[in-house]
DNA sequence: CGCAGTACCTGTAAGC
DNA sequence: TGCTTACAGGTACTGC
């Protein structure tokens, strides 16, 4: 489920329900979500802590902990829910985390992709994958020049760049298909081939949408089970992404469906070259 | 180094 | 109805 915006939402959804929470018991049944640890060692270090706070870096979400940050990556499918520790543990439940108050936090994820790594503590934002992330869409280093530097040379295709986290972090699949149909840019075009007006295009509307969807609470699409914070109505703004065949706003085009660097990709044909 | 392809894992929907 | 295949909101690794 997560770019940017349902992360972000997630964070904020968390941050109601379980600051200050401590931590009794780790129970993880699936252990290579959290490897190279152990689930002893896993659970021997985040027992006793008590949550603080957490951030978001991209898609990356930092738990604060009273000794560690714990930084979580829900990749495909990670879906966190509150539920009291009386509840049936759900066969897609892998890591649970039970607080003294009788509530448990439990992390969902049929794939098993998401990942757990604990970090010294304040030094979340130095784990693997978040210390070479680029900056976010309205962050003010991510400038036309910036996206020039990093775009005019490249062959790759303009969607594959925007969705390399080195280049902007935040932007997955959905939104980057957003993105490009408001700056009517073709996915397939090379880096090489933007202008000036394509790259302060695509500043702006990088951050006008994700504004937007963080403000909606994000997009839920393929996603029946409701899970915490994360039954979006940005879903109802999508212009391309999910909607092969439907008519074009703009210009009643049927919007295709084609494949980029591996993902599925939709565009209007006659508003995007 | 840059890049394309593949791997990771499971469920669902579409195609035969 | 079954079986097979393609695909899913992401990233890391391999090998050219």
């Amino acid at each position: 489920m997560p770019e940017l915006p349902e992360v972000e939402t997630v964070r904020q959804t968390l941050k109601l329900r379980i600051l200050n929470q401590t931590i009794e018991e780790v129970g993880v049944r699936a252990s290579r979500l959290i490897q190279p640890l152990s689930a002893q060692e896993f659970a021997t270090i985040l027992v006793g802590q008590i949550l603080r706070d957490i951030d978001r870096r991209g898609k990356y979400l930092i738990f604060k902990l009273s000794q560690n940050d714990l930084v979580v990556h829900l990749r495909m499918e990670g879906r966190f829910f509150i539920k009291p520790k009386s509840a049936d543990i759900d066969k897609h439940e892998h890591v649970i985390f039970y607080f003294t108050n009788n509530t448990t936090l439990r992390f969902h994820d049929v794939r098993k992709f998401g990942t757990f790594e604990i970090m010294p503590k304040g030094q979340g934002t130095h784990a693997k994958g978040i210390r070479k992330l680029g900056p976010e869409p309205g962050d003010p280093s991510l400038t036309a020049d910036y996206l020039k530097a990093k775009l005019q040379s490249s062959l790759r295709p303009v969607k594959s760049l925007l969705l390399d986290q080195t280049i902007i972090a935040g932007l997955g699949n959905i939104y980057v298909d957003e993105v490009l149909y408001e700056a009517r840019i073709h996915p397939t075009r090379p880096g090489k081939t933007l202008q000036e007006s394509d790259f302060d295009n695509l500043c702006k509307i990088s951050q006008r949408i994700i504004t937007e969807a963080v403000r909606l609470g994000g997009t839920t699409i393929r996603s029946y089970v409701s899970s915490l914070g994360v039954t979006g109505r940005f879903q109802n703004q999508l212009k391309v992404h999910t909607l092969v065949g439907e008519p074009c706003q703009t210009c009643q085009t049927p919007i295709v469906k084609i494949r980029v660097g591996g993902r599925g990709t939709y565009l209007c044909p006659t508003c995007q070259k």
